[in-house]
DNA sequence: TGTATGTTTCGCCAATAGTCGAAATATAGA
DNA sequence: TCTATATTTCGACTATTGGCGAAACATACA
């Protein structure tokens, strides 16, 4: 339940789900959707944080980069049902 | 989006996540719930209110009381997959 | 080592959301 | 009609959350 709630509030914002979608095809770097959501980087980083935190992302660090990514076979299956879910909500 | 946001937002809260719990056997009657729960009237009502909005509800009235329910087979897909997705995440 | 750049952390502020009590509304029954 | 009870609406308060800029941190490169 604990850890649901996590989930849910972590979907729970138009942002960090508009991160979800971006992530879809590939991974990307954090700077790169920070450019194209037009946010401040801090705002962006507490919603990575927030997304890592729910295990929803995952991230990558390569030299002063970090790219981020949605999490492959190894996710948990409460992580893949939120993230089937949201994908399924959102086909458009 | 936007409806999807709507959802996202109204399970995003433990209090209306344990209403679509306690209505998974049976309908409920407003005070029963608020009985249970030991919240104010006030503020249970506008947790079913957000519900219903998001389609996550549907009451009935007879009488004085206000009977809730989770929505039957005339639900949308979008109520039905939401729906689904808890019942999943939470099958303790 | 020093500088430039990407990222995170830290305060702070504004907006949102959960909570309550009181008042208003609705309905059953005396 | 009057009273009791179930529910909703309203106004206020508090906690949480999204947003920013500045400072700190990390890393590549001159």
């Amino acid at each position: 339940m604990r850890e649901f709630m996590n989930t849910t509030k972590a979907l729970a914002d138009s942002t960090r789900i508009r991160v979800l979608l971006a992530l879809r095809q590939q991974e990307l770097c954090a700077c790169q959707i920070t450019e194209l959501f037009g946010l401040a980087q801090s705002t962006m980083s507490k919603h990575f944080y927030l997304l890592k935190q729910a295990g929803l992302i995952e991230c990558r660090k390569d030299g002063r980069w970090v790219y981020y990514a949605l999490p492959g076979k190894e996710a948990s299956p409460a992580v893949r049902e939120a993230l089937d879910w949201v994908r399924r909500s959102l086909a458009d």
